[in-house]
Formats: structure tokens, sequence, C-alpha cells
DNA sequence: CCTTTATAAGAACAATAGTTTTGTGAAAGG
DNA sequence: CCTTTCACAAAACTATTGTTCTTATAAAGG
């Protein structure tokens, strides 16, 4: 049952239990969600609750109290820290690594990052790359900064994406504006010049949600 | 009671707490404490929770099954999203607004950033300035980005600081580099020139933790 | 009209889980 | 030596909270 055709009962108490969660840290009760949600007995509410666990919208655990976990979109826990992994390192002249999740998830030896929560639940599955060296100099992106970056393969005009040019072997992080049969990629800084390339050799592997440096 | 010189039971209470809301989303029982602390009953366990209560290490929810809420050490709730106020904008020639954190709180008219929970877990208490204008280039720094800071008002040798020039009413962003009685600020981009100034001349704001652009 | 299904209600039940009471031994202070 | 405090233990008690059973209603399908 998708989100947006669920009874109004339901989505209530879905509702509800993420608000409680934020506000106590804790998962609520079935009585709680009762009160809350103006329902007359428990017995509707674990019965709703079977539907949204049978939905995947959380997970129960049988016998417990405030057994309840909220799960996101592709059905893990919810209020986790989100960890992205970093999958690799990108540099002019070097290729980028391979883009496959499952190829990641399968090779569990990268590093990963924290970021803030509200990354993942807006843009959904990313990733993270390490910038090496200064090619990216021209973007405002140092050495050893981190790309946050949501896959994708084609983007609007004006975003900034992370490119790869077929013919130069070459990865960049450029503002992506598509000119006819030729691509523009603008760096962020206006002082340097933009490169011209032909559609055919731009790749877009994905858009850049966040540059991260850590330091100190 | 300091975390360092705790019983190591109690210590291991508390660890117990931490590692079981991390993977199981909600805080544990007492009994759960109980046996994973190979501890025989469980008015020991109450005996210690009223004991890390007491010292501002969690919150107890009487009569409330896993009614346990770790605290930081700040006192505030732990697993909350963290949010950062950003307490002003940061441009050459313009003096940085006040940097009193009750200021801070009473007014609050702030726009707030997300970050990862890792930040203020290691650093404690932090604050955020977004940048305005180019005036940060030379260290990478762009238009609109933010940069998370640590309140200090001194800094070791080679560290990221918020700087203040008195003579000059400028704030800058700069490696930090004492040299007698001189100050070198070198900006991170290493193609471009140190500023030297007088040591009486240059006051430390706070430490640079993280610098956030956002895009998309 | 009958049957099925989804949703809801009320009440009672049973398991889970917080609290209390009583007691013990060791260490510290006088 | 006595008292107090701290840390722990065992058992019983009570409150909370998940679960189940029975019944009811409305809509849909035939």
């Amino acid at each position: 049952m998708p989100v947006n055709k669920m009874p109004p009962r339901r989505k209530r108490i879905l509702d509800f239990i993420g608000t409680f969660i934020e506000e106590h840290g804790l998962p609520p009760t079935v009585r709680d969600i009762q009160t809350a949600c103006d329902i007359s007995s428990t017995s509707v509410v674990d019965y709703n609750l079977r539907l949204l666990d049978r939905d995947g919208y959380l997970k129960r655990r049988p016998d417990t109290a405030r057994g309840i976990e909220l799960l996101d979109e592709s059905g893990n826990p919810r209020g986790a820290v989100p960890k992205i992994q970093i999958v690799g390192r990108i540099a002019a002249g070097s290729p980028l690594p391979a883009f496959s999740i499952e190829d990641s998830i399968a090779a569990a030896e990268f590093d990963t990052i924290e970021v803030s929560p509200e990354l993942p639940r807006r843009y959904g599955r990313l990733f993270g790359l390490e910038v090496q060296g200064q090619s990216m100099i021209d973007s405002f992106i140092d050495d050893g900064d981190v790309v946050i970056i949501q896959p994708a393969e084609n983007a609007d005009t004006g975003e900034t994406v992370v490119a790869w040019l077929k013919a130069e072997e070459e990865a960049t992080l450029k503002k992506f504006y598509p000119e006819g049969s030729q691509v523009r990629l603008q760096p962020a800084n206006s002082q340097m010049e933009p490169i011209y390339s032909d559609a055919d050799n731009v790749e877009v592997r994905g858009r850049v949600v966040q540059v991260i440096r850590k330091l100190g």
C-alpha cells in the first residue's frame, strides 16, 4: 500500500510514531498511539500496526514494550546515524570507481563519512568521493574534501554534477549546461574558463549534493 | 562523579545503554541491562541508574518502560538531530556577530544547519557562520558556504581559525602560525601569499571544524 | 440476499518491566 | 566500638503494556 493511498488513520499513526520518537527519544506504546490518534481501542492500534509492519513501514518486536522501529523506503531502520560510503577518490585523469551500490556493499572495505540525517532523507541513496589533489581547484574544492553525490545519469541545466569526459578519461566537478550538441561545463569559480565538449563525450555520473571539508 | 573515576560496573551500564540504543533503536529495560552486565538483581541496576541520573548522565522517566534517555555533556538529550545555529555572516571588512552562545539562544531568529551527530560529540558546542562574498577565496571557501566553528580564544600552530584583525576590522579564515611577536596567517590555498600581522592585532575567535557547501 | 473483507470497538488477559522492601557486608569517620 | 554510607543482592510487588477474543459495521462482489 503506497503512502499516499493509505487510510488517513493509518497515516496518522505512522506520522505520530515518527514525531513521538523525535520528541521523546523512544517509541510510543500502543496506548500512547491510541490516545494521540483518538482511537477507541488498543486492538485497532494493533491491527493497523500489523498492516504497517506487513507493508514495510515499520518493524515490530513481539512482546516488547515500545517495540516499534520505523523503516525508511529501502527497509532500513530509520533514526540510525547515516553513514555514507566513500566509494573512491576522484581526480582529474584518473577513472572513477564503479558506481554500483551493490558492489560497494559487497566490498565493505570503504571508509565512511557521517552526514546530517537530513541528507538521505531528502536525496535518498548517496555516496561519497574524496577529492585527490587540487584538480578541482576551479570549483573551490581542495585536496581531501569529500563530495556527497546522488547517483544520476542526467542533470538539469545549471546543476553541479560529476561529469566523466570519455575521450580525456577525466572526471570533473562542474555546473552542467547542455547547449545543442555541445555541453558547457562551468566551474563554480567565475574567474575560471568553462570547458566545452561534445555531448556524446560527456557522461553525467551524479548530482553533487554537498561538499564537506573536515578540519582540526 | 567524572566519567573516568566512575565505578567500572556503572561505566559498563552506561556504555551498554548507548550501544543498545544504537543497535535496537530503543532504550534497554532494566532487565536487559541486568543480564548484559552480569548483575544479579534488578535493584542493583535501578540503584546505579539512579546515580547516573543524579550525575546527569541520563534522564529517567518514572514508571515508563525503557524510560531511559542518554544525555550529552551539556545535559541535552543525545540522539536528537544536532541543529547548529548560524549566528551570522562572515565577510572581510565586516565585523563578526556576537559570539556569546547565550545571546544566540535568546534570539531565536537564526537559521540553523543540520550536521552529522559526530561533530557535537567530538567538539562540544559549535556554531555556524555563513560566508558572504568571495572574500575567503584564498582558502577555497565560496560565497554561501557555511563554516562550523568551535569557540576558542587561542589555537595550536597550523590550525585553521577564525581570526579577527583589530586594526583592519576584518575577519578572516586562515591557518594560524605564531612567530614570535608576529602572527602568520596562511591561506589554505598554497598559491596565495600569507598575511603577517602583529600578535596584538590578531584575535582568535574559534577553530574551524568543518566547511559545508550545500548544492542542488 | 449472502458472503467476504477491511476496519473498528470493548473487554479481559498475560507478559513485560519498573519499583520497593528488606537485608548484607565492607569501608570510612568519629 | 558504633554509626553512617556505599554497593550489592533476593524476592515480592505493582504498573505498564502487548496481545487476544469476541463482536459489529460498512463496503464490495457475486
